[in-house]
DNA sequence: GGGTACATGTAATCAGTTACATGATTTA
DNA sequence: TAAATCATGTAACTGATTACATGTACCC
């Protein structure tokens, strides 16, 4: 799927290192679908290999290797966004996992684990909201950018969990165990 | 992970075969947190040579291999549970990655998107519901259940997503492109 | 001259997935 | 007796992560 995001990448910023992409990644799609710098290496390569990238490296100095997308790679990349999928992602999230398990805890733990998983989701609803600000200057052509519509997804999802783990902490659930402290 | 949730869910069931756990994982963690069958297998040895679980198996017929906690299995669980993360997960949904680069498509592309995307979400809420409604003939004990509260979040999420990509088929967003239909 | 940011890669390892493979028990 | 379900496992592969390793260019 990451050869996909590379692609992607591509097509979004234009003709561009390995390394600029990953610095732009980092600050726009990582916070939805994060990846390991040596990874758009490896991928960049291979898609070179299949001929959906061009690359152009310099021959001195850094030899930075442009990264251009080929038709084939510009089709392939349609073809892929134009493919629906059914699927509903799993939420993977290691706080819920965490909390679904919550019954081999005391509810202090669970109280400690929402305050944490809190204060994780505040912040990054704050990122979310500094990276909206800078959309936003033009509201009329943000409404217009999908980039900015799944930032809207992402500010949805921090609000939802800020105020889920606040509930959290008010009533922690105690799954029936005895509170051993009483 | 997996080996956590593994562990977890020996915890959550009591002494089980590894095919009884992945059973009731499917209907419940496992829309949060999936791992394929073949996973709990080399899992549950896994954890056995590590002495966090117990293994006793048949001799004859099915031999059937139920696996239990250890002392030290039951303390790796709590230790884990207990430890909070700062850590957000990714969404990794593949309807948001495709959103964010369909820049690279049609606009009917991105409702048809929006259309299965909606579809999906709009059954893996009903499954939700089903399942929430089994908590709920005991109001008060699903209350204090922590994984009648995870799926308490999943719904949150599956309604916001509904919301979400429905606001999508209204206004798809264009992203700056010319509609070439126009 | 030194620190920071730019820039690229490889190697080893690990986690997870898919496919292959087998047999027992229950129910219609 | 056939089909469905119960039940366990291995092997090959793939994708992703971590750690290692190197050098350039710019700015103070």
């Amino acid at each position: 799927m990451t050869s996909y995001v590379v692609l992607g990448l591509v097509h979004h910023r234009g003709p561009a290192t390995a390394y600029d992409l990953k610095a732009f990644a980092d600050g726009s799609i990582g916070y939805f679908w994060d990846f390991p710098r040596s990874q758009i290496y490896a991928e960049s390569t291979r898609l070179v290999e299949l001929g959906l990238l061009d690359e152009d490296q310099e021959t001195g100095g850094r030899r930075r290797r442009m990264l251009s997308l080929t038709d084939s790679g510009a089709s392939a990349l349609r073809d892929w966004v134009a493919t629906p999928s059914d699927a509903v992602a799993e939420i993977r999230d290691r706080g819920l996992l965490q909390l679904f398990f919550a019954s081999a805890v005391d509810a202090d733990d669970v109280v400690t684990l929402a305050e944490h998983q809190l204060r994780a989701h505040e912040r990054r609803l704050e990122d979310y909201e500094r990276i909206a600000a800078t959309f936003d200057n033009d509201v009329d052509a943000a409404r217009d950018d999908p980039t900015r519509v799944v930032l809207e997804a992402g500010l949805r999802y921090e609000h939802m969990s800020v105020e889920f783990w606040s509930a959290i902490i008010r009533t922690p659930p105690t799954g029936g165990r005895r509170d051993p402290s009483r």
